[in-house]
DNA sequence: ACCTCCTAAACGAACGTTCAGTCGGTAGAG
DNA sequence: CTCTACCGACTGAACGTTCGTTTAGGAGGT
């Protein structure tokens, strides 16, 4: 690929992830890349068809870190722990992907989610599903990813949120001390142990 | 309030929720209120005005309802049963609230997210709080609100997402599976019980 | 006479997109 | 070895449209 291709893609998923499809302009973007505007036109044929393949180069990428995760733990329980404490750090590093994750949920069409849901999530869920179905072979594993995505993905999101309210405090900003509750709930939910 | 100001806030309401700030001209606003767009001028002082005014006005309905839920439960296990199951109903139906939740913990500032922490959760807190003291007073329960809300609204929005994948299930869309599924995983967790 | 609520029209700015043309490189023909 | 034709990558300028906002004024009630 052409290093101005790259370069547009990857400014365009920073800028897209940051504040929406509609809330960046070709404009921003081409100054951004220190190109003109109509220089974008010749790599790609359309703001739409610039976000897509924007969307799709963010989501490369991250398939690939997930599987060489987690696997070296012996028991299960101690494999749970690592996978969530890993994934908190993964998408608390890649703010763009979990931003655009949010994004395409509230606004992708059928064709965008289905490239979401092909591109992305079979890899996540099989790894899920690997450590789910040893962990807890009578729960339904396909919830149990939008569980745990679910978790992750807000907890991290909502850090923003904590931080306004007047029970937020310093240790719920922390990354151990969140994986630290989401592994407690996984595995008893909210029995004493 | 009059009747042409609180029409343009549930226009607004359910615009911007379902496209976002920038998604929604003020144009495609006054065109749907049936005035023209000089006329919100004369009600709101600017786009962002209206945003905000519109944000609020979304925020004051979600309180109320949740108070009288749940509370004719017996014992702690029927409360959560009953509260997760009517937290899914409420925000199943209440597209709009929940798509505005999202879009504020993107896009929201500092002033914004002050907004929604304190205009909506303190209420949601307090009801969820005296449920989760009385069922697990060993638990963060500033995290538990968060978790709630993550598992409930994730699973809501991500059932697009489901519906695209191959593993997608008619089960997983019905509110009652999800219900389910999240109570058994708040009691106990991925452990058989 | 004044206020509230509204319309019609326009403002400049920003938008996505297009178009003609330039520039460096490269390949084929003589 | 040179001329020429062509190529992809890009610029500068402009296209028409839509944007948020403003201005001047009118209709109706008090």
């Amino acid at each position: 690929m052409e290093a101005t291709q790259k370069k547009l893609l990857g400014i365009s998923a920073e800028l897209f992830a940051d504040r929406g499809f509609s809330g960046v302009s070709m404009r921003e973007i081409s100054r951004n890349a220190g190109i003109t505007q109509a220089a974008i036109y010749h790599h790609f044929s359309s703001k739409e068809a610039l976000y897509i393949a924007a969307v799709e180069y963010l989501y490369e990428g991250q398939t690939v870190e997930l599987v060489s995760m987690a696997s070296q733990q012996q028991d299960p329980e101690s494999q749970l722990t690592v996978t969530v404490s890993s994934l908190l750090e993964l998408f608390d590093k890649q703010t763009q992907f979990r931003r655009i994750y949010f994004r395409e949920l509230l606004d992708g069409d059928q064709k965008r989610l289905k490239l979401l849901a092909d591109g992305v999530f079979p890899e996540i869920h099989q790894f899920l599903i690997d450590l789910m179905q040893e962990l807890a072979p009578h729960m339904d594993s396909h919830l149990m990813v939008l569980d745990l995505t679910g978790l992750i993905f807000h907890h991290l999101e909502a850090r923003k949120l904590s931080a306004q309210m007047d029970t937020g405090r310093a240790k719920h900003q922390k990354l151990s001390y969140l994986a630290d509750h989401i592994v407690a709930l996984l595995l008893n939910g909210v029995r004493t142990q």
